[in-house]
DNA sequence: AAGTGGTCTAGACCACTTG
DNA sequence: AAGTGGTCTAGACCACTTG
């Protein structure tokens, strides 16, 4: 259940949208429809259509109405790999499997790492990335609730976490460090690789313009993982 | 002239933060001074600020106000830092020492590496970064010796190398890759860490726009290095 | 207690697209 | 002419921050 009125009727809509009932082109309930189907204000109801088109996922026309935007191109950032696209790209089998699924509110050493206020509402999500059925990563990552309404109904094994976060919340910033650590007994097990042996260890936050959307670990055996990149004055 | 009420709003505010008057941090007018300023709803001036603060030219807290937002550092990814600058940016005391000097010719493996034909010249240095005479950083590169002739009679605890090749031979482009590795006796022993904890090291291929200059392997003790990048869409 | 931004209402007039 | 989104009003109650 969303806190407001607007989330509610954008969660609506999306929910019609992602499950393809409503697909690219087609025109979504009016601002008046909603405001009847929903029994809210014009204002609300059109906020909720304003910041869909915000999102990428609407296009509105003065006199038409609002439609289901084209499917937008991926490449929203080429910095950040999406880690099931990296490893399709290899001509690889991509596996996910769920670890865990929680809902937490942020303590104090959260708050800090994310940047927010105490108490406020997270998801967390734990998952298990794997090419040719060979553990490459695990996941940990908190998402703001907030901004991520749905996270926790999503099938993660159909579409990463960063698919669907780029989808509600499109990132405008991020900034991450890299690391060369050892893992814990669990990451270990769970990538099934000795603890004696390091891992690359990706620390990510990520931004929308209305702030921190998720803060991730991604962890990688060494042995299997290596980062790439080019630079181009 | 603005069409709109909301738009006429928007350009004062944004008048006043280029012009200087309103600096970062500075607290702007709050919605209801706009509305008395500007004769106008609450819902209006509202809209002003929240498409300011959408645009990034403004951040807003509940119960404190708006503010000017900070300027955006625009660092990336992209960057290639000098060791010894970054030790400096901290205020730390950089040194370094020079551990080889060596001239030799391409094996069949060197050549596949660097991407260059058998048989052609190359110097080799190996040095120790340290900062606050910790050692953070062991250097093994390969300089293509016909692109910086000369390197060889630098006095690298003066300048580091990137320092001398970026003057002679400007970077045009690097890859690089990032791994998580055990370090092996030498390199361990170097930099004064266990050979059963995780390195990062960075292997960075660099080039000018007469082909490539240098190959390096920059090697990390985990425990002291991390690798943070800061990325804006 | 006073001020801030966050959400929401129930209206209004308008420009625009279509049938 | 009927419906759409675009702008705007004048209120309301709320959570939050500070003095």
């Amino acid at each position: 259940m969303s806190a407001t009125q607007y989330a509610r009727i954008k969660q609506a809509l999306r929910t019609r949208i992602e499950s393809g009932e409503l697909r690219p082109g087609d025109r979504v309930p009016s601002e008046n429809q909603l405001v009847t189907q929903f029994g809210v204000s014009r204002m609300t109801a059109r906020r909720a259509l304003l910041e869909l088109a915000e999102d990428g996922l609407l296009t509105r026309t003065q006199g038409l109405g609002s439609f289901v935007a084209d499917n937008r191109p991926v490449s929203s950032i080429t910095q950040i790999r999406n880690i099931a696209e990296e490893i399709r790209q290899r001509g690889h089998l991509h596996s996910c499997r769920v670890l865990g699924l929680e809902t937490l509110v942020t303590d104090a050493a959260l708050a800090l790492k994310l940047g927010l206020a105490e108490g406020e509402e997270l998801f967390r999500s734990e998952l298990l990335h794997l090419e040719n059925d060979v553990p490459l990563q695990w996941e940990s990552r908190y998402v703001r609730a907030q901004l991520a309404p749905g996270y926790m109904d999503q099938d993660f094994t159909a579409h990463t976490p960063s698919a669907f976060l780029s989808a509600v919340a499109p990132l405008t910033e991020a900034d991450q460090t890299v690391e060369a650590v050892l893992p814990g007994q669990a990451v270990a097990a769970a990538l099934q690789m000795p603890t004696d042996q390091p891992c690359l260890k990706i620390t990510r936050r990520t931004f929308s313009h209305r702030g921190v959307v998720s803060l991730a670990e991604l962890w990688h055996p060494g042995e299997r993982y290596r980062l790439g990149s080019h630079i181009d004055t």
